[in-house]
DNA sequence: TAGCCGTGGAT
DNA sequence: TATCCAAGGCT
């Protein structure tokens, strides 16, 4: 069993460097060192594959990167390619505003750096279409500069070392994994220790695979250890807002308006709102409800729209003169008494400005 | 910060 | 078929 931090809580040296030469030692034997760009760390040359790289998988890059850097051989070729060359290099790997910003960072390189790429991931950012996992690829493959270039792999690969629980998803996360990963970033050879960590997240640590027992790496790997490593990285899924439309029906009588009791149950359950009637989109609702009453009246213009975690709401008030027997009409009195919903308090609202 | 940007592969 | 996801960055 290994600890990676003491009981002072700082960072084993001894165990980072065993880690470091355990990973280069893989990464020699066993890296996916055919890949061309990896055969020159110029930076043009590693620039061009990163940005291709994005979002992208490496079967799919391979042909491209070999045909653009034949074509646009230079910084000073690129700055100055026709659009349409450039279109015609990107046709198919999509992501289009990736070849647009590199031409824009070619012309930055050449206007403001006098031809050469800034050296360190921090200038680097400068550039056009170069945020911090690209910087930090460059700044560590082509200048040796030891920072983590932190992509989808190594989010997955330090997480499941060390079980960090920070949430993938929040953008904020990152900075959190870039000072716990900093310190065990090879300064000898910082390019290589990234790029075998982005190997090791596409083989032996892949997103559905389990450490095997056999892995150089099982020793150093907590979440393994404890048997929780498919848990990792702790990524939240955005739900998306399921559209949901209804109209809320205004009825009038004897100064009081209409209302009823939620189930009690589900959504909003026991509260009292105006009676709200689901339909399948927007054109049905007044379509639905002008047929069982002739006289109905749509009351606002544009819908009262309601955000719950995985619905989004739009509803239409509907002014009907008739009565139904599931109806409770109260009196202003007689709800303003009751707890209300957010979304009851914007129909009212909404009801308000608009008689 | 969340939505958007493209395509091909995997499940 | 639907959904997710892959070496992200911009707005």
């Amino acid at each position: 069993m290994i600890n990676w931090y003491d009981k002072a809580g700082n960072l084993s040296e001894k165990v980072v460097s065993e880690f470091r030469a355990t990973l280069l030692a893989w990464y020699d034997q066993k890296g996916r060192t055919h890949l061309p760009w990896r055969t020159n760390t110029l930076p043009y040359h590693v620039w061009i594959s990163e940005i291709m790289l994005q979002q992208t998988q490496v079967e799919t890059v391979i042909p491209y990167y070999e045909r653009f850097l034949a074509e646009l051989p230079t910084v000073k070729a690129l700055a100055c390619a026709d659009e349409e060359l450039l279109l015609k290099l990107w046709s198919g790997l999509g992501y289009y505003s990736r070849v647009r910003n590199m031409q824009k960072a070619a012309q930055q390189v050449m206007a403001d750096f006098d031809g050469e790429f800034p050296t360190t991931a921090k200038s680097l950012q400068i550039l056009a279409g170069i945020g911090p996992y690209t910087a930090a690829a460059i700044a560590s493959i082509s200048f040796g500069e030891a920072v983590p270039a932190l992509d989808g792999n190594m989010f997955r690969v330090f997480s499941r070392l060390l079980k960090i629980e920070a949430d993938i998803a929040q953008p904020k996360s990152r900075h959190l994994f870039y000072e716990v990963i900093l310190p065990i970033v090879d300064p000898k050879r910082p390019g290589d220790f990234n790029q075998a960590i982005m190997d090791l997240g596409t083989s032996l640590m892949r997103a559905k695979a389990e450490t095997q027992a056999d892995s150089p790496f099982a020793k150093f790997n907590l979440s393994y250890q404890d048997g929780t490593e498919l848990n990792f990285p702790i990524k939240s899924k955005k739900v998306k807002q399921v559209p949901k439309f209804y109209a809320a029906i205004i009825s009038e009588k004897e100064g009081g308006l209409a209302y009823m009791q939620r189930p009690k149950t589900g959504l909003l359950a026991n509260f009292w709102t105006f009676p709200l009637h689901e339909f399948d989109s927007w054109d049905a609702i007044y379509e639905g409800v002008s047929a069982t009453n002739a006289d109905a009246k749509q009351l606002n213009i544009s819908p009262v729209t309601h955000l719950f975690t995985h619905q989004k709401w739009q509803v239409m008030l509907v002014q009907v003169a008739a009565d139904d027997e599931q109806w409770t009409y109260l009196t202003p009195e007689a709800y303003e008494g009751l707890p209300q919903t957010t979304l009851q308090l914007k129909l009212q609202a909404a009801l308000k400005e608009n008689l």
